[in-house]
DNA sequence: TCAGTTGTATACTCCGACGTCTAAAAATCT
DNA sequence: AGATTTTTAGACGTCGGAGTATACAACTGA
């Protein structure tokens, strides 16, 4: 007996294009470049890996296309500019937006050395802002340092901690994630621990 | 004109493991496992690809018995016992008697799917630990899972942001810390932000 | 000195994943 | 219906890196 025959949906060059990129991303999103087969994104995008590369040069050409749109998403939420109080919001409503996409570049393309070029100029601007944004409040030296570090990673981990807890309370998250990040300023302005309950 | 003979330093079996897996914890340490080849792992060690293949049976093998040490050495130092004051201490302790190994293991093993069974052990334990701990503190619901998985993370974060900082006032160092854990720990208590200076 | 060990150097095989190609089937458009 | 385009199915070529093999050189210790 024959398998009942294959719907196979057809679309158009754009939207086939898209639905690969969403489908690479999903892909991609769980083990990284290296990690990911191109049989991999085909399986996860229901076509053959022949498919892929009627849009795509090559496996690098997909992945930084994919970087890209999700890269060019997230700056179009967040807006990029000067920090101010929209910034954790928006932060939260990217991610909520494109979950994947966000997961896929601060967990994996931010470590990839191939492709840091796609996204190094974020992790350096949004450490030089919250640089610049801290030499207010916590005096010059080696602390000042480490907190300029560790607070650009902290709110990204506090995001897809968020995601990962199913979304709760979207109206809540942005101050509560902006809450951990003021624990980080106090920490790096004094070693006084807060007194114990 | 013939070059200079080069030395050629010769070690012992059991010292030579020894010296091949410091160079390989230092060049896994850059790219993890996927992206570092048998080559970089021997010009680290400064010796021929072939001696590698004398101590350890394959790339896979080398890679977890690095793994295994820098672990091994993990647990030694922290206990791996219940939390109390000495945690945070021991851990920031533990980083910085081994930077590569403790980078190695949080910043790439912990998300190399092949090797996760060496690594996933603790992060559960880390974040069941942070679980039990904080549910005496947290009402039960999202925000306290939130709270559970930020928390081994940004702990682990602080001390790689230490390390990068050049390991600044090692006694201070655990407060500081703690302290930015203790923020987490209000932000999920209450969605209310810290009064604006 | 001689045996055993530690090391170099280099050429080689093997394998998996990337990337190419072709022929034929099926959906869409005019 | 016929022309065009999308898609399949799978074989094939290619290449880098893992892993193997061999011959030889040099240090060490009894």
């Amino acid at each position: 007996m024959v398998d009942q025959a294959a719907p196979v949906r057809r679309l158009r060059r754009a939207e086939r294009r898209e639905q690969i990129l969403d489908a690479a991303t999903r892909a991609f999103a769980r083990h990284g470049f290296a990690d990911t087969g191109l049989d991999d994104v085909a399986a996860e995008a229901e076509l053959t890996r022949a498919m892929l590369y009627r849009h795509f040069e090559s496996k690098a050409d997909l992945y930084r296309a994919v970087l890209d749109r999700s890269c060019a998403r997230l700056i179009e939420t967040t807006g990029s500019g000067d920090y101010d109080d929209r910034a954790i919001p928006a932060l939260v409503e990217a991610a909520s937006g494109d979950p994947d996409g966000f997961r896929l570049l601060f967990r994996h393309a931010a470590r990839e050395r191939e492709f840091r070029d796609l996204t190094s100029f974020m992790a350096v601007a949004s450490r030089e802002l919250a640089h610049r944004n801290l030499a207010r409040v916590i005096p010059a030296g080696p602390w000042l340092e480490w907190a300029a570090d560790l607070i650009p990673v902290l709110t990204v981990e506090a995001v897809i901690a968020w995601l990962d807890a199913g979304q709760p309370d979207p109206g809540q998250a942005p101050e509560r994630i902006a809450a951990a990040v003021q624990g980080v300023i106090d920490a790096a302005r004094a070693p006084i621990r807060w007194p114990a309950e």
